[in-house]
DNA sequence: GTTGAAATAT
DNA sequence: CATATTTCAA
């Protein structure tokens, strides 16, 4: 960088030099700070838009400056271009909204042209995709259940410049092995013993590589961001079964609701909506298939048999924090209850709610 | 706040 | 395509 100052042919008796070499003094350094940064690729797009406001306080007037710069992206594009075909890493990083500035209408853009700078953010964008990030994160001091979330600050990048990974396995108490629930609480579910570190365990499944659930779009001007996503329940045969079993207790899958459901359950962790969502899916498939059908492997998925040993199924180690309940698919029904499609309707007054024309639509579409 | 259905995301 | 999550309207 330095002797590209010397091509800078200044005018040696101008009064103005001192200035001006003062002047180009800082702003190499702005530069070469930038090309640092640049360099170890561990910036981001907010970050190079703040250094270049900083250039651009300079830019109209030591226009070479554009020069050098230029010249230095353009070689660092370069190269980055080379190490991307090497091999791609996954980005894994989320831009923060920073400030909430208007994007749009907002303030007019202080520095007149903007033409340049327009071509260097699309440039840029090229090749400020790919943030090396450690992508590894450790099996064994990964507290499921918690998140996982870093800040990334560059040195002469303020606050603006923000890098989160979310990482978590579960959620809330999930992990609890086992609080035995005190003497009395086991009731009914027909010897069913409420089991409370059921479920969560499953939630392991696959994050082999990295799980990072964030969407935000960034597209232009608008980033909107959302929370991340929860991690997907796994429903482990047991905890189907749970949930059938429950649904039968309350007269059917069209007269059970979810809370109702999930109370039975019993399963500590599990959510309202998890067993809603489970059991729209459920209630889709009795209506897709209402009976016969001897698809086996398609349907096995409430064969189940409807009260049948769960008794052995989680209660195992207590001591291993990591639950057990992520077997495969080895619960192999036998079914016992071919078509149910119908689910049993007792209660005749229950007026109060609607499943009853819910029924009565269903068997209207179905003619 | 709960629920069911539909829109999304994985 | 299947399944789980999020969103939306009652």
């Amino acid at each position: 960088m330095g002797e590209k100052l010397k091509e800078l042919n200044l005018d040696s008796d101008s009064i103005f030099v001192p200035k001006i070499i003062s002047d180009i003094l800082k702003e190499v350094s702005v530069i070469d700070d930038f090309s640092r940064k640049l360099s170890k690729l561990d910036f981001h797009v907010n970050a190079f838009e703040e250094e270049l406001k900083k250039i651009d306080a300079f830019k109209r007037e030591l226009p070479n400056c554009m020069h050098l710069l230029e010249d230095a992206i353009e070689k660092l594009k370069e190269e980055e271009l080379q190490l991307k075909g090497k091999e791609l890493r996954p980005v894994i990083e989320q831009f923060i909204p920073y400030k909430s500035d208007s994007d749009e209408n907002g303030r007019e853009k202080r520095s007149g042209d903007f033409s340049d700078k327009k071509n260097w953010m699309s440039s840029a964008q090229l090749w400020s995709t790919p943030v090396l990030y450690e992508n590894n994160f450790d099996s064994r001091n990964q507290d499921s259940g918690y998140i996982k979330s870093r800040y990334q600050e560059e040195g002469g990048i303020g606050s603006d410049y923000k890098l989160q990974v979310y990482n978590f396995g579960n959620r809330g108490g999930a992990f609890v092995p086992f609080k035995k629930p005190s003497g009395d609480e086991m009731k009914e579910t027909n010897g069913l013993v409420p089991v409370q570190g059921l479920s969560l365990s499953s939630p392991v499944c696959e994050m082999g590589s990295n799980d990072l659930s964030l969407k935000g779009k960034c597209g232009n001007g608008r980033v909107q961001q959302q929370q991340p996503r929860k991690q997907r329940r796994c429903w482990s045969p047991e905890l189907h079964k749970r949930f059938v079993n429950a649904l039968h207790q309350l007269g059917g899958a069209q007269a059970a609701t979810p809370k109702q459901i999930r109370e039975l359950m019993k399963v500590d962790g599990l959510t309202n909506d998890e067993v809603k969502s489970h059991l729209q899916k459920y209630r889709l498939h009795i209506q897709k298939l209402p009976s016969s059908s001897a698809g086996v492997s398609s349907s096995s998925w409430f064969t189940q048999e409807r009260y049948g040993d769960l008794s052995k199924a989680i209660v195992t180690h207590s001591g291993s924090p990591q639950g057990p309940l992520n077997h495969g698919g080895s619960t192999k029904g036998v079914s016992v209850n071919g078509g149910d499609s119908m689910e049993e309707d007792e209660d005749e007054k229950s007026e109060s709610h609607s499943w009853k024309s819910r029924l009565q639509k269903q068997v209207e579409e179905h003619l």
